[in-house]
DNA sequence: TTGAAAGCGCTAACAC
DNA sequence: GTGTTAGCGCTTTCAA
């Protein structure tokens, strides 16, 4: 491996010469030339573990968030890759399956790396982020709040959105509208059932524990929630389903028991993945998760660049509509 | 941030002393003890920036994939971060977009982070492996080849897949089955379009131009692809697809026309995303998606590990079955 | 078992 | 504009 040493020796050069003419700073053209082709010869790669070290910060951003195979997460982090991009940062993905202890070992590394800087969808509501706070390392939570920490966040309005899906399914004229949500120490899950209590409380409809299952985000978490509703002595007429992964095991078991939508209502808070083939009656919530991803990473780097206001919160919107986009 | 030295001086020993309590080396119980009190105390966390720097290697493999969006590849990603983790390793996941440019930048990445190795799916079929290589550091290549340089390659059998795929579908009894490839500098879109037009030609079928289309395995392409070939004078009475993502924007588009598998018919390589809801009649190589993760980190691990034997190439089986799985 | 000290490859004062 | 040099935080000989 050359090292600047070997390219500088090889140009005629000192070492700084030829850093800096890496890193775009002002060296003669003539010089600039010679380094560039000395490099070239020895076909040198610059060491970011050496510039790391001695800058104490590196060009890459963790993005941590809880399923790697959940469409809503890869698309956003799609959006953080390709502002991260041009902005000339590096995206390290860390999937920690939503397990509070995975999460914390990345967040070691992000801190242990020198990392610029993490964008976190929380695992749940207990993340400890002090340690990065301690060293003043950027953070900013997405899709799930900061739990406490004074840090930037990006949000959407997860309550408005469950309260908008579960009226219209009023408004479709269903009777008992029963919910499935995620894990209850995840926040997500918490206030997207919250809107959906208070429609069907306003409504005068039944919302006993009968019809509010906790489940996992997850395809089969919401397959064993919808058989278990359909099961009961007096099983709802439709439901409410807080993110896409669930509502594709919901659907699968709907489908089963021939009682696809609109035969037993539902909404979903989020978009379903790959949809094209999904029933069209099924309300859904659409979800900007390429924009959360666009908007962390942005308010990431203004942080990286030295931006020093009060924590921000941005609440994006997000709109009813039918199974597919428009 | 706290250095081994502060830990050090806190401690009472010398700072190689912190470093072999930190790396497991043989410390006498009690200045083990001081250490770690010491450590906890400043909440120390040690650097692996300035140890990647001294060992010139890290604990982190790099896995370089076309598209973080599609589930084949994000399911693969799951099977390689397992046996990671379990290994003590890091993944980072780097997305190129199916882009070379991209790609090598990544490639470069790797090596001036001085990560342990890196598994590659190859956007093209020009990525340019030397500098890895000189540098010896572990590369295994994984769905897609390698192209001529001598390294550890996990595959599945592509020609046999199309070649199984197409055949169902003459059994099925069509007359007229068309293909949906991907990039034509992608070597897996040419082997499994090679399987289809051995079995399309045995059977005096036409295999014209025409009934060939190179995409780009995404599912607009999918789509546009079907397109085409509705539009023709004579179209196709059903079609190979090459790909889950290009499958589900041609389903899209045979949902419009009011087409669906069975009336026109479909055959696909690699497992319908999210399938609950794909029409029952659709055939399906399934792919051991995770499987070849699994596969191709162990053989990271084992080079990364200093096993130095020949180069190995591993394909593993895939077996045709029906829209969902068992 | 432990400590002293060199050095991994780079950048950033500082001097010229 | 360019060179010299110290040092980022760790690991690892080498000696004791």
């Amino acid at each position: 491996m050359p090292t600047i040493y070997e390219v500088a020796a090889l140009a005629g050069v000192s070492p700084a010469t030829v850093s800096r003419v890496f890193n775009g700073m002002n060296v003669s053209p003539e010089k600039s030339k010679l380094v560039r082709k000395a490099a070239e010869e020895l076909s040198f790669t610059p060491s970011r573990t050496a510039r790391t070290l001695r800058r104490q910060h590196s060009e890459v951003i963790a993005l941590v968030i809880p399923d790697i195979e959940n469409p809503f997460f890869t698309s956003l982090a799609r959006g953080v890759e390709d502002v991260a991009q041009a902005a000339g940062y590096s995206v390290v993905l860390c999937n920690t399956d939503e397990n509070a202890e995975k999460e914390a070992r990345y967040l070691d590394i992000a801190i242990s790396d020198n990392m610029a800087g993490v964008i976190l969808a929380a695992a749940g509501d207990h993340s400890d982020l002090s340690k990065l706070i301690e060293r003043k390392r950027p953070i900013v939570a997405v899709d799930r709040g900061p739990h406490g920490f004074d840090i930037d966040a990006v949000m959407v309005d997860n309550r408005a959105g469950g309260h908008a899906a579960t009226t219209e399914l009023v408004e479709q004229g269903y009777k008992r509208i029963a919910c499935i949500t995620g894990p209850s120490d995840v926040e997500t899950a918490q206030q997207r059932a919250d809107g959906w209590r208070e429609v069907v409380q306003a409504a005068g409809m039944p919302a006993t524990d009968d019809y509010l299952k906790y489940s996992d985000y997850r395809v089969a978490g919401g397959e064993a929630a919808m058989r278990e509703l359909l099961d009961l002595p007096e099983p709802p007429d439709a439901a409410f389903i807080t993110n896409n992964l669930m509502s594709v095991g919901a659907l699968q078991v709907l489908a089963e028991r021939g009682a696809v939508p609109p035969a037993v209502g539902m909404a979903v808070f989020g978009d379903l993945p790959f949809a094209g083939f999904a029933p069209k009656e099924i309300t859904v919530v659409h979800l900007p998760a390429r924009h959360l991803g666009v908007t962390a990473a942005k308010l990431l780097l203004d942080r990286i660049n030295g931006d020093d206001q009060p924590a921000r919160t941005i609440v994006l919107r997000n709109e009813v509509g039918s199974g597919s986009r428009a």
